[in-house]
DNA sequence: ACCTGAACACCGTTCAAGT
DNA sequence: ACCTGAACACCGTTCAAGT
C-alpha cells in the first residue's frame, strides 16, 4: 500500500539538492507497482505518483515507456534458472529451466510480445542464458546446427504456455454450444476427471513431448 | 489506396435513408486496413475514416474495439485448415493444421494475447476447430484424457512460434557482446551455415519434436 | 435506429521555466 | 543536470442533437 515513497512536503520546480531518481529506483518502483496493481493500470503517471514525482521527471532517466519495459524484462529474466545446465544432465536441466522461465513470464505476460521481437543484444542476461543453454546442448553432444532451432522452439513453447497460463480456468466451457461437439466435450470431460489444472497439464505434457522429441532426433549420443 | 470507400458528398447529421454500416462491412474494412497499414495504425478513427463515417458511428454496431478485435479473430481463424483431420492420418493432419495456424497468426500477431485468454464459447469457429482436432486424436486411438492437454500444448507452441516469426532476422546478433559467448555463437554460426531462415527452422524442428513426442507417449496404438 | 459533432477522460511525451 | 507544470497530439468512448 505504498502510494508515495517519500516527499512528505511538496517539491518546488527546479533542480533538487540531491538526485531524486535513478534507474535502480525507477525499476524497483515499477516492479512493486506491477506486483500490486498489475499491467493494466501501469502508466507513466501512476509510476511517477508512486515515486512522489511528476510524470515528466521520469523522462530525464528513461527514453520511453518501451525502454522502461526493457529494464523490467531484464530484471524479470533474472528469475529464470539457467545455472542448472552446468550441473545437471540436459534433460533434467531443460525441465527446470523451462519451468522457471514459464512461471516467471506467466506473471509478466504483457512483456512476451516485446521479448519475442527484442534484439538479444539489448539484454545481456538473455545472452548469458543462451550461452548456458547452448553449453548444455553442446555437452550432451547435440548437433551444433540444430541447437539454435531447438532453443528457439523451446522458447516459443514456453512463451505460448506462459500466455496460456493467464487464461481463465473456464476458458474451454462450450457455453451455448454444449452438446454439439461430441469429440471435444468428451476429451474435455476426460481431462477434467483427472483433477489437474488444464494449463499446467498442457505445459507438462507439451514440455515432456518437445524435449524428448528434440533429443531423440538431434542428439548424436547421450553420455548421461 | 482506398482512403474513403464511398460518400463523395458529406453526410449531414441524423439518420441516413439507407443503412450505412453493418457488421460485415465494418469487419471487411478493418481487414483491408490492417492488410494495408498494419496494427500499429489501426485505430477506431482510422477505421471510421476508411468507411467514410465518423468514429462514433462505429459504436452503433460494435460495443468496443475489443469486440471488433474478436470479430477479426473469428475471420482470421477461417484461414486455419482443420479439414485435414477428416482425411489424413493424424501426424500429417497435425503438420498441415499447425502450419496454416502459425502462418495465419504470424500475420495477426497482436491478436495472440487476446485469443490466449478469450473464452472459446465466444468463437464458434474455434470450437469447430477443436472438434475436428479432437476427432483426429480420437480416431488415432489417442488417450481421451490426454487430448485436451495435447491440443493446448500444440497451440501454445503455435502461438509462440507465430510471435517468433515476427522477429527481425538479426534478432540473435550478439552486437557488442560478440566473442564473449563461445557456445552460443558457435551454434549460431552452425545454424546460419545451413542457409535456412531461423524462425522457420525452429518452427519445423519444434513441430516435428512436439508431435512425435506427443504421439509416442499418449497414443494407445497407431492403426494408420 | 443510426448518423454527426462536441466533449470526456485518459494516454505517452515534449518543453519552457526554474534552481 | 534534473525537477515542475503546462501543453500537445493522440487514444477509445459517450452523448445530445438531428433525421
Amino acid at each position: 500500500m505504498s502510494e508515495e515513497v517519500a516527499a512528505p512536503t511538496r517539491r518546488r520546480a527546479g533542480r533538487p539538492r540531491g538526485m531524486v531518481l535513478d534507474r535502480e529506483l525507477i525499476a524497483r518502483a515499477a516492479l512493486t507497482l506491477l506486483a500490486e496493481r498489475g499491467y493494466s493500470s501501469f502508466t507513466m503517471s501512476a509510476l511517477a505518483k508512486s515515486l512522489g514525482v511528476s510524470p515528466s521527471a521520469l523522462y530525464n532517466h528513461v527514453k520511453s515507456k518501451q525502454e522502461l519495459m526493457q529494464w523490467i524484462q531484464e530484471i524479470v529474466m533474472d528469475g529464470v534458472d539457467s545455472t542448472v545446465f552446468a550441473t545437471l544432465p540436459l534433460t533434467e536441466a531443460l525441465f527446470i529451466w523451462a519451468r522457471t522461465y514459464r512461471d516467471v513470464f506467466a506473471e509478466h505476460a504483457p512483456l512476451i510480445p516485446l521479448i519475442a521481437v527484442l534484439p538479444v543484444s539489448d539484454s545481456p542476461r538473455t545472452l548469458e542464458m543462451y550461452e548456458a543453454v547452448a553449453a548444455g546442448f553442446s555437452r550432451a553432444g547435440y548437433s551444433a546446427e540444430s541447437t539454435v532451432p531447438a532453443i528457439v522452439a523451446l522458447e516459443s513453447f514456453i512463451f505460448g504456455s506462459a500466455l496460456d497460463a493467464t487464461a481463465p480456468l473456464d476458458i474451454f466451457d462450450p457455453g451455448q454450444y454444449a452438446g454439439r461437439l461430441p469429440e471435444f466435450e468428451g476429451a474435455l470431460a476426460a481431462q477434467r476427471a483427472t483433477g489437474l489444472n488444464s494449463a499446467d497439464a498442457a505445459f507438462l505434457t507439451g514440455l515432456r513431448a518437445i524435449i524428448s522429441g528434440l533429443l531423440a532426433t538431434g542428439a548424436a549420443d547421450f553420455p548421461e
